[in-house]
DNA sequence: ATTTAAATTAGAATAATTCTAATCTAGTAA
DNA sequence: TTACTAGATTAGAATTATTCTAATTTAAAT
């Protein structure tokens, strides 16, 4: 975290409170929180913060690699602090996200025909569930 | 084709010349359009339809287990009319989508603190890469 | 204290998708 | 064939996430 603030100033962006409520808030968050979200805490402290901001924080983290955007739920995007190469797990009922860190790139090798098409730089897995507190909700339906 | 449009009247849903037609233009087609690539040729022949039909008949598509969404490209949702599960590559540049028919599912075991918090329905993997025509633009450049 | 490039802001603009309510029609049955 | 009706279609409005804009403010360097 630390280290992040040093980072963002070495590269000469500027610090301000906004920015720095954004970073402590996602800050070894694990719940891969929408733009919407980060927005409704920062705003607790910053009345008067606005989506630009959280949204272009969101984007220059981005490309510094210190955030990832996680598709794997169409209505919004979600963002990831943790830079480590993982994966996802979803909840199809209540769209929880979990972190995954398990290392399958071995096993993932592409058909060549595929790689004669496109050169391979990443990949990422959305593994799709049911979480226990929906598994509960089901059985208690039924 | 037939057997689906078959499935179709058995359902007791009823088989327009609109939805024909966006059948038709699914059938085989690994394009993996959206929304908009299906309404604008739909359009060719019904210049009348609507965004509301195609929408409709996707969903219902989606339903039937005809058509899967693809959760790859933020911007606007891609639709997959090939019932058989596979995985999809994206060029990192240009957005076009191949498929990758290969099965993994061996591979992909999770660990088991997450089976304990989610029962695992399904899995879908997102290749990254540089299709070869990006890639001659790329090496042009420079 | 001054300067200035960058950041923030409110609100408008954009764009994908969903909704609505009026109209139409495929398929069924008389 | 005709009439019926549940379901489908339509134009356009509404919604929602995200991006853009232009005026104002500010962090950080001088």
């Amino acid at each position: 975290m630390k280290e992040l603030i040093e980072k963002y100033k070495e590269r000469g962006f500027k610090l301000t409170p906004q920015r720095l409520a954004i970073l402590k808030f996602l800050d070894g968050n694990t719940s891969h929180p929408t733009a919407d979200d980060i927005y409704r805490q920062i705003k607790k402290d910053y009345p008067t913060v606005s989506f630009a901001t959280v949204y272009n924080t969101l984007q220059m983290l981005q490309k510094k690699g210190e955030v990832a955007e996680i598709t794997i739920d169409h209505q919004k995007k979600h963002y990831d602090p943790n830079p480590k190469p993982h994966h996802h797990i979803i909840c199809i009922s209540c769209n929880k996200i979990g972190d995954v860190f398990e290392d399958y790139s071995e096993a993932l090798r592409l058909p060549y025909h595929i790689e004669e098409e496109f050169k391979p730089v990443g990949s990422h897995i959305n593994f799709y569930g049911i979480c226990r507190g929906c598994q509960k909700k089901h059985k208690r339906r039924n």
